[in-house]
DNA sequence: ATTGTGGCCTGCCCGC
DNA sequence: TGCGGGCAGGCCACAA
């Protein structure tokens, strides 16, 4: 699903194709998709009013209206995002080859006759208005080096699951922690406490520079360890056999012998 | 409190 | 060719 550069994408999508058309009808295709926590009237919140604001926490895309209301959506794993039928990126695994309407969650009409959707096969995202957005931790492409120190602090977790805690750090996902863990050599299983000052600065110029490399590249799912990421697949740095475990509950890909 | 596990869903791929 | 099992990039509730 999208990981952080996919939501980037659909947040600018939305800021070039949505902002400033006035929402003239909500359609909740499936109502599960509603997470209404809050007990606020999704229609009610959108309905006559116009975005002005596209913006992006870690993995949540959010849409100010000028009525006040928030919209925000998460795409799970396997959501996109269409405005008037264009997609925010292409080659999204799951989704790449099949836009089919039944697949649609959730959709805006908007009166000049467009609309924004969400299409997600999987059904793993959710649509909110006004989303808590204290519950994510600092975004992952703001984050300095001394806040990634608090991010690890001294727990005994595996460095990845850190990593992958969305309050702690907004918008790593498990393909991008395992690309960036790999680019600075650092065994995902390693417990986040244990870091040295120095290998935290390493692990945040890596996070940064492998987050900028997927974003100039347009996806997660073009990252250098990707191709490997498979049974039999090889360090494509070194050339050992790669590691394939279980790490933080997410299937994790690392080289045995340049990370530790 | 922190950490780990199962479950939510559907579609694809592989092996038999 | 058909079918069952395993697997997938996220997140949440719950258990220990």
């Amino acid at each position: 699903m999208p990981e952080l550069p996919e939501v980037e994408s659909y947040r600018l999508l939305a800021e070039g194709a949505a902002l400033g058309r006035r929402i003239s009808a909500v359609e909740v295709l499936d109502p599960r998709y509603l997470r209404s926590g809050n007990g606020i009237d999704v229609a009610g919140a959108l309905v006559g009013h116009a975005f002005l604001a596209a913006r992006r926490i870690g993995k949540l895309a959010l849409l100010d209206t000028d009525g006040g209301a928030t919209l925000g959506m998460h795409f799970g794993m396997t959501g996109t995002l269409l405005v008037d039928d264009r997609a925010g990126v292409d080659g999204l695994l799951y989704t790449a080859h099949d836009r089919s309407p039944v697949h649609e969650r959730f959709v805006l009409r908007f009166a000049d006759g467009g609309r924004l959707a969400m299409h997600d096969p999987r059904r793993f995202g959710r649509v909110e208005v006004d989303p808590d957005e204290s519950r994510l931790g600092v975004d992952l492409l703001e984050v300095t080096p001394r806040q990634l120190g608090e991010v690890l602090g001294s727990s005994r977790a595996p460095l990845k699951a850190r990593l992958l805690d969305q309050s702690l750090l907004a918008g790593t996902g498990n393909l991008i922690a395992d690309e960036a863990l790999w680019r600075a050599g650092l065994d995902p299983a390693r417990q986040a406490g244990s870091l040295r000052p120095a290998e935290i600065r390493r692990l945040h110029r890596h996070l940064a520079a492998t987050i900028d490399l997927l974003l100039s590249r347009g996806g997660s799912h073009l990252g250098d360890l990707l191709p490997a990421r498979r049974p039999d697949g090889r360090c494509p740095r070194d050339g050992a056999a790669l590691e394939r475990r279980t790490v933080g509950g997410r299937t994790t890909f690392s080289c045995p012998l340049h990370q530790h």
